[in-house]
RNA sequence: GCCCUCGUAGUUUAAUGGAUAAAACAACUCCCUUCUAAGGAGUGGCUGCAGGUUCGAUUCCUGCCGAGGGCACCA
């Protein structure tokens, strides 16, 4: 709110393409904010960057924005924010009880897919991962106004659903086992309840593995909604929506339309190598069937025909490799602004050691374990408080003790010590009050409180969700520093505006929390 | 062999090309007549290696070393 305002100001002085940037410098004697727009721009003017920063500041000087302005190291100008913009921002701010709403999105339809695990089995810990960061990407687009569709893909045709099938029968004994077959005690569990199905099904492992996959893809769904409280809109059968509906035909026809096409080896293959791709892809196999990649060309083109110019897709490392052919479907079929965010690896360590995970050797931690261990509060900050380009190797006796000093309890202690205030205290007699100025140690944790705008436009804008956590954290530690300096019940004439600033706090801390997944407790 | 990621305090991680690289945990020293000590104040310690671009590099480029993943007419 106020970083745009800066911004704004310096945008009229500045030659309009300058790329600066309006950051919150951590040490305090650099002031609220901070630019670097004179070094940036300093060549152009051909000027040093200190004189020109002193131009700047002159002319910069002349809004009400500012208190002070001052020109520090090589050229940084340096702004401190003045007492009546903030305490007006926060009256604003406090208006909205939680969280400002923006209108980034405009109503925009973004597509957002995560998890869309293959229903062979339970979720990994990478499925998690990836699901948390989608669950909360979607929550704040749709915050800052984006229309959102948060999409799980189920791949339930296909290879790995006939392996399904028939890792079932050699289950049962009907058929020698194979090394590509999936194992692990919830492929002989479903074997086990289902006999009847098996024998019935025998001859047919595709139907046999949709039936299983209909089972595997109950309990995923279980285990998003109630256990990890990920959330879904549209749950897209590979089956029936891209398959059935011709969605495989309509992204073919659209190919060849474009002449992108060609055959060889009595393969249809894609030229993606037009699109960054190192080599071209296959359509239509030799023997005649759509290859996994012409389905999600399907997939792609049909989230495009249904108003999605804007999707995330948010894959598990192992799809690397699978990047830039997915971008070059999606640009061939109008997908405008396609993003794909590729997590890293999350390692399973026992004792210092690796623990091999493999979904196929049914050796893995299911999500759902990490969860029951761990708790969902503690499981939530703990991934998404990381970057997803960090590899995670977690011990899970490491993870047990760490959930014990997780930082989560440290902001969730922030939010009961808020409610406890407001419990004690007579709060209907708030809302009648004049604000006259705010003292110094309330307008350092308003100045926190604000930063929530940015924060959120941020993240909305590069998908760091990790930022949101970093910041949570912070503000909880500048309540604490409140908490400390400050008196706020019993401070006599002073209490009534410190129980709104506490109110306006807990508000927004609760909404945080609220859009991370995380409860926010009244009492610890 | 080729391609894609990643490499930061003892550990787990931060840092849109910016200032003295930041926090948590662990270690050590202190603080409970205080709206909840699940808290607070303080101390020590870090950018894998070698070049390059830049006024300025943890960040961008090249090479090397290390870790992970991918290199099918599989999904």
């Amino acid at each position: 709110m106020i970083r745009g305002g800066i911004i704004k100001e310096i945008k009229k002085i500045a030659p309009k393409d300058a790329k600066f940037s309006v950051s919150r410098p951590e040490r305090p004697a650099f002031g609220d904010y901070s630019s670097n727009v004179a070094m940036v721009v300093a060549k152009k003017f051909g000027k040093n960057s200190r004189e020109l920063a002193e131009d700047f500041k002159e002319k910069l000087g002349k809004s009400k924005l500012f208190e002070r302005i001052d020109v520090a190291g090589p050229g940084f100008l340096n702004f401190w924010i003045s007492p009546e913009v903030v305490g007006e921002g926060f009256l604003e701010f406090a208006r909205a009880k939680g969280l400002p709403k923006f209108n980034i999105g405009k109503n925009k339809k973004i597509q957002v897919e995560y998890v869309s695990a293959n229903p062979t089995g339970p979720l990994t810990l990478a499925n998690g991962r990836g699901g948390f960061l989608g669950d909360i990407l979607s929550s704040v687009l749709a915050l800052v106004g984006f229309k959102v569709e948060r999409e799980y893909y189920i791949n339930d045709t296909g290879k790995q659903i006939i392996t399904l099938g028939k890792s079932m029968l050699a289950s049962a004994g009907l058929i020698p086992d194979e090394e590509t077959f999936y194992k692990g005690g919830y492929i002989k569990d479903w074997a086990k309840k289902n006999k009847a199905k098996i024998k019935k099904l025998g001859k047919d492992p595709l139907k046999l593995g949709q039936e299983a996959a209909k089972d595997f893809l109950k309990s995923i769904k279980n285990t998003l909604k109630s256990i990890a409280k990920i959330k879904f809109d549209r749950w897209t059968s590979e089956d029936k929506y891209i398959h059935k509906k011709n969605w495989i035909k309509k992204a073919q026809a659209l190919f060849e339309k474009k002449n992108m096409v060609y055959e060889k080896d009595g393969a249809t293959w894609l030229k993606t190598t037009d699109f960054a791709d190192d080599k071209d892809r296959v359509l239509i196999t030799s023997d005649g069937y759509p290859t996994y990649f012409l389905a999600d060309a399907g997939h792609y083109f049909e989230s495009v025909v249904r108003g999605f110019k804007k999707k995330i897709n948010i894959l598990g490392p192992d799809h690397y490799g699978y990047v830039a052919r997915i971008q070059a479907v999606a640009e061939i079929v109008g997908m405008e602004d396609s993003e794909i965010i590729v997590t890293q690896t999350v390692r399973l360590m026992k004792g210092g050691e690796e623990f091999k995970m493999s979904k196929r050797k049914g050796t893995f931690v299911a999500f759902e374990e990490l969860i029951d261990e761990i708790g969902l509060d503690a499981a939530r900050w703990f991934f998404l408080g990381r970057s997803s380009d960090t590899h995670i190797d977690i011990d899970l006796e490491f993870a047990k003790k760490q959930s014990a000093e997780n930082p989560v309890y440290y902001v969730q202690y922030a939010h009961a010590r808020m409610s406890g205030i407001l419990r004690k205290a007579q709060v209907h007699s708030v809302k009648r009050l004049a604000f006259g100025g705010f003292k110094k140690d309330e307008l350092k944790f308003i100045k926190k409180l604000l930063e929530v705008s940015d924060v959120l436009e941020d993240v909305a804008r590069d998908y760091q969700a990790h930022r949101l956590t970093a910041y949570v954290y912070e503000l909880a530690q500048a309540f604490s520093a409140f908490y400390r300096d400050v008196k706020v019940l019993d401070s006599g004439s002073d209490e009534p505006r410190r129980l709104f600033i506490i109110k306006s706090a807990k508000n927004t801390l609760g909404s945080l929390l609220k859009l991370l997944g995380i409860s926010a407790p009244e009492r610890m």
